[in-house]
DNA sequence: GTCTATAGGATGATAGAC
DNA sequence: GTCTATCATCCTATAGAC
């Protein structure tokens, strides 16, 4: 018989999204995403080619929210600080689901070339904020975004409004040269 | 034959760590560990009962840094920030590999109830560094411990001087309230 | 201490009926 | 769109020979 659902591959990608976040990508089997929705492997197969589609769609939203940002981000300096963590943090709340993922298990996601290729990238943005490619100076980057992305991470789904400022503000700080 | 080596043990344990840390514990199967040494995964199973001890038994070294750095830092204070701070930093760069290993398969890591229990516990000293509960204050911690452990994980085996001293001082920053 | 051989199960994926 | 049935492949783990 046919599902209770009109929209079946919502309702995947739904409970895809779920899984993958909370147990990494290839600890979750297509027999556990299924059996959630009382369907079968193979009728996941009509929707989806294959489990490697499946996670390319659904990170694809923060591939296109990376691909903006970095283009924004290029030919700045130290003064564009304050604007450029709020844009990252707001980025990353949006994604938090995809990030949490990367989390669980970043070696799936890193074979996805384009998002690892925009990763990468990230680090061009490091080094304008910082205005160096010196370790002493990279961490002062890496604090603050990385410290972003832990806030986001932990926070789960708490309202950014809650935790956004502060968060900023600790993270500009430890930007600023010492 | 008998092999070249006299501790084949000790080879497994390095073997284990490296491949653990590089791809994650779940994705990392005794298959390839046995290949790299040239030995069949039933050798494994002759030194280690199961995976899972081997992973225990990597982690151990952790669990017990991190056992003595909490139970030294009950009852302290914001004024002990940097000592705190600076031992962490340390504990984080000993247990780097250990630590590659928990980003890259946080899940596996999750199933060692001893590590579980002493990461929550950690939550206890962002509480006493930032004085509150509240998001807007426990994300000056998160940052600041986040941060140095993003620092020792993306620095690789960077030798800790030429980026050490930096990295507490943003961290620093980043805890002194806003 | 290390081997061969194999049990027993899960996984991603496909073919073809309805 | 969803099913049953099945495939090839991988996994952890064990039994027993040497």
């Amino acid at each position: 018989m046919p599902r209770r659902s009109t929209d079946t591959r919502e309702e995947i990608r739904a409970v895809a999204m779920e899984l993958f976040a909370r147990n990494g990508y290839a600890q979750t089997s297509l027999r556990q995403i299924a059996e959630r929705l009382d369907i079968t492997k193979a009728a996941l197969y009509y929707h989806f080619p294959s489990k490697e589609d499946l996670l390319a769609e659904l990170a694809q939203p923060m591939v296109d929210d990376l691909e903006e940002f970095l283009g924004r981000a290029r030919d700045l300096g130290p003064d564009d600080a304050p604007a450029v963590l709020e844009r990252y943090l707001a980025l990353c709340h949006r994604n938090r689901s995809v990030l949490q993922g990367m989390l669980r298990d970043p070696a799936a996601l890193a074979r996805l070339d384009v998002l690892t290729a925009l990763l990468y990238r990230r680090l061009d943005v490091d080094r304008a904020l910082v205005g160096s490619d010196r370790p002493a100076d990279r961490v002062r980057a890496i604090i603050a975004f990385g410290g972003l992305q832990d806030c986001v991470i932990l926070m789960g789904d708490e309202p950014l409004e809650r935790y956004g400022d502060a968060a900023l503000a600790a993270a500009l700080r430890a930007l600023q040269p010492g």
